[in-house]
RNA sequence: GCUGAUAUAGCUCAGUCGGUAGAGCGCAUCCUUGGUAAGGAUGAGGUCCCCGGUUCGAAUCCGGGUAUCAGCUCCA
């Protein structure tokens, strides 16, 4: 039988192992392989006999598979060692993740933080017996016998819901057996360096209605070092967490009376959310937005003609008996959609008032299940650069196009591309009752759109089931420093509801047509995009948004009136400007300064005074030299007017 | 909504066995008027998250609520 690895040809005894040749082959290097991959992509163990001729690639940490192979058979000793500990523990699955692993365990009492440390410390023993697991299948009926036998039911029903041909494997280590298809490591040994690092509530197969089960998260790595290295990582990704860095930098706040998902914006973090409005709304303005001013709330009859009555009244704040039909009844807005359409169907219109976008900038309430809040991502009331075009049919690729690149160029201007995806949400056709329109509409809109997203030529993937109940989605997704990802734009196409709320257009035929509409965001709604900007200057942001943009300081108070002076110069630019005028030491101030990641210091003593000069100091520290007020004044509107990410 | 954890001064936290609360930083006042990462002194500041219960007595024990955090589910 031959074997080929790193294009070397090998001749090897039937029935011998892939771990076999690499051990005589490569003895250096090993204990770096995890597992082999083959031609056509799967995994097998090192330890599994080969029965063909085959070409295999070994997998190593560095490697995403061999990441997965790693941390899955430490995901097993984890197992293991509750099932030691907790005999009476019915295990569920237990898969690698992006850094690490988790098991899912149905235990009488859920397990507390401190279960872990003993927890452990059974994996370190057991890891310690240099266990090598052992792989073996079984026929279906044997398969749910032996999970009935270790009294396993979450593993029977596993097997139950497997196709009827498929081959049944388990691993085995000691009394330890689990289903599961592999690959593992050859030994236990190789795990040197895991640490768990929490535990969860986790529905099993993720259905709110079914059992709720405890999760236990670990991670691990090759050796200690990568470990600890990587602990720390995350214990500096905490350090940007906007929900802790925006309460500290006084950006924003909650408090228990007003309620949860309600932030409170204190003056710092509503400079920087009205100086990215204005920013964003005079940008529209350039790009042909018209703007409207509608109301906050509405009678339910306008949210049953747009189908949200039906399709989202778990999400709105009613005001009111919704079933008593006899009394007028209020529900708080959570979109701006059937609000603006009547701003377009207060008059006829021609197909020359076509397309018209209308934007507003809109505060919308959604009432969020209470678990659901997240600092300024997830919130109860938000406030959204809504739009809705309306266009004409043959307008929708121009359209379209344009809303693509204005969100494009704001995420530039905002230095947050680079961590953007593209998701295309779909509808699901097995799943008609969460959707508006027919299979032939919702075919015409997604392909629309496809034709649209693959001739701008952008990379995206495809989300079945998260289209609106309306259109499909271009979503532009972003990930927090936790790694969580959710929505920060969204350009929508949306065929059905003009029709639904009767808007039409006179055509150049003198027909009556129906318009499409699209909706879309520019920059996504505000609370979130400061969050976002928050975790990614960590912030010390640019200087355009920063809430304060100067510090003049003073070395001696004889430079008061001098500094009160430029402050005002710095006020007549429109420029945002601290003055910090205490009998401090210089020393002390900067560094105060520094911790208020203000952009740039404004260092004046008499001496400097006498001449009208100042000497410049950015956030780091570094003097940037002394120069006349004037100068210094126009460096700074320079920044601000240009939007430089500096 | 679900599982778990947490809630003490503006912030970070301590508070033993149930006996009405402390520190550091910050803040205020005064001294210091200076040259690049914490000058000195003095002082103010608490509904120990809220409501109930047990107790002679509750920050502490019990019940219920609220908020915050992590995760699950959800995010039209």
């Amino acid at each position: 039988m031959k074997l080929q690895v790193f294009g070397k040809e090998y001749e090897v005894a039937q029935g011998s192992s892939a771990g076999d040749l690499l051990k005589a082959e490569f003895t250096e290097d090993f204990k770096t392989f995890y597992a082999v991959r083959h031609e056509d992509g799967s995994l097998t163990d090192l330890f599994s006999p080969i029965e063909t001729d085959a070409v295999i690639t070994p997998v190593t940490f560095e490697d995403e598979d061999g990441k997965k192979v790693f941390r899955h058979s430490c995901s097993h000793l984890m197992s293991m060692a509750v099932l030691q500990l907790y005999p009476d523990a019915k295990i569920a699955i237990g898969p690698a993740i992006e850094n690490g692993f988790y098991y899912d365990f149905d235990v009488e009492t859920p397990f507390k933080p401190d279960d872990l440390p003993a927890i452990e410390k059974a994996m370190d023993k057991l890891m310690r017996s240099s266990l090598r697991p052992k792989r073996f299948t079984l026929p279906r009926q044997e398969a749910i016998a032996l999970m009935k036998e270790k009294n396993q039911p979450y593993k029977v029903e596993l097997i139950e819901d497997l196709p009827e041909d498929a081959i049944i494997s388990f691993y085995q280590m000691g009394d330890f057996v689990d289903l599961c298809a592999g690959p593992h490591l050859p030994n236990l040994n190789y795990l040197k360096a895991f640490k768990l690092t929490q535990i969860a509530g986790a529905y099993w197969r993720g259905n709110e209605n079914n059992k709720m089960l405890s999760r236990i998260y670990g991670t691990c790595f090759p050796n200690k070092q990568a470990l600890s290295e990587h602990l720390e990582m995350v214990e500096e990704a905490r350090k940007r967490d906007h929900n802790k860095l925006g309460r500290d930098l006084e950006l924003f706040t909650t408090v228990d009376v007003i309620g949860q998902g309600l932030p409170i914006m204190l003056p710092k973090g509503t400079v920087i959310i009205q100086t990215l409005q204005r920013w964003v709304e005079d940008t529209e303005t350039k790009w042909g937005y018209l703007r409207t001013k509608t109301p906050l709330l509405a009678k339910r009859e306008l949210y049953k003609i747009s189908g949200h009555w039906d399709h989202y009244r778990d999400g709105m704040f009613i005001l009111g008996d919704p079933d008593d039909e006899t009394k007028e009844c209020f529900a708080l807005r959570p979109m701006t959609c059937p609000f603006q359409y009547q701003a377009y169907l207060n008059r006829s219109r021609s197909y020359r008032d076509l397309p018209m976008r209308l934007g507003e900038t809109s505060t919308l309430f959604r009432n969020e299940d209470s678990g659901e809040m997240h600092g300024l991502i997830r919130v109860r009331q938000f406030t959204i650069s809504e739009a809705h075009l309306i266009i004409r049919p043959d307008q929708l690729e121009d359209e379209f196009r344009g809303c693509f690149e204005l969100a494009n160029m704001m995420l530039e201007t905002l230095g947050l591309k680079e961590d953007c995806s593209f998701q295309f949400s779909q509808w699901d056709p097995a799943n008609t009752e969460k959707y508006e329109g027919t299979p032939d509409q919702w075919e015409y809109a997604q392909s629309a759109m496809k034709t649209i997203l693959d001739d701008i030529g952008i990379d995206y993937h495809v989300a079945k089931d998260e289209a609106a109940f309306y259109g499909p989605k271009l979503d532009i997704q972003i990930k927090n420093v936790f790694g969580k990802e959710d929505t920060l734009i969204t350009i929508q196409i949306d065929i059905l509801l003009a029709q639904k709320f009767g808007m039409e257009y006179t055509d150049s035929d003198g027909q009556k047509k129906m318009p499409f509409i699209i909706h879309r965001t520019s920059v996504g709604c505000y609370e979130r995009t400061l969050a976002l900007l928050i975790e990614k200057y960590a912030g010390a942001f640019p200087t355009w948004l920063a809430p304060v943009q100067v510090k003049v300081l003073t070395i001696t108070n004889r430079a008061d009136d001098a500094a009160k002076q430029l402050q005002q110069m710095l006020l007549d630019q429109n420029l945002r400007c601290e003055l910090d005028l205490r009998n401090e030491k210089i020393g002390f101030k900067i560094r105060e300064a520094q911790l208020q990641k203000i952009p740039y210091m404004f260092v004046l003593g008499d001496r400097e005074a006498e001449n009208s000069t100042v000497t410049i100091r950015n956030r780091k520290g570094d003097n940037l030299g002394t120069m006349p007020y004037s100068e210094a004044v126009a460096m700074v509107k320079k920044l601000n007017d240009d939007k430089t990410i500096d």
